[in-house]
DNA sequence: TCAGTGACTGACC
DNA sequence: GGGTCAGCCACTG
């Protein structure tokens, strides 16, 4: 658990990631480019794996650019991600979402 | 202190 | 169109 000022960094992921809306999702570079730490990507990969312990963090609505479900084992299995999207209503094919593009949010497009 | 690693990404070849 | 590299930065041994 960090004790230094990137826990600040942590919880503006959580707030933003808690803003995906049901049926969407974004991407670490998104997220991070929204915090103004377009370059640090893998700075967000890591709150998401230090948001594991957030029940309210739908961390399985954060993918990679490519709409690929990197992240699926850090759900306590690799078939929990997939499962969780497509109970959203989302088309998983070979580990990767169907029409990405089209559920794709922003954080800019929050209300 | 140093080197390796990673739920990433963009640039280059 | 795919493979590789270099930045990125917190964490670990």
């Amino acid at each position: 658990m960090p004790h230094n000022t990137s826990s600040d960094f942590f919880l503006r992921v959580y707030e933003v990631v808690r803003q995906i809306p049901e049926g969407r999702v974004s991407t670490y570079g998104a997220i991070a480019e929204y915090l103004g730490a377009r370059r640090s990507a893998r700075m967000v990969g890591w709150a998401m794996n230090a948001a594991h312990t957030r029940p309210d963090v739908p961390a399985h609505r954060v993918v990679n650019r490519t709409g690929m479900l990197t992240g699926k084992h850090h759900f306590g299995g690799p078939r929990v991600m997939q499962q969780l999207l497509e109970q959203e209503g989302h088309q998983i094919v070979d580990d990767q979402i169907v029409d990405f593009e089209t559920v794709f949010w922003k954080p800019t497009d929050a209300v």
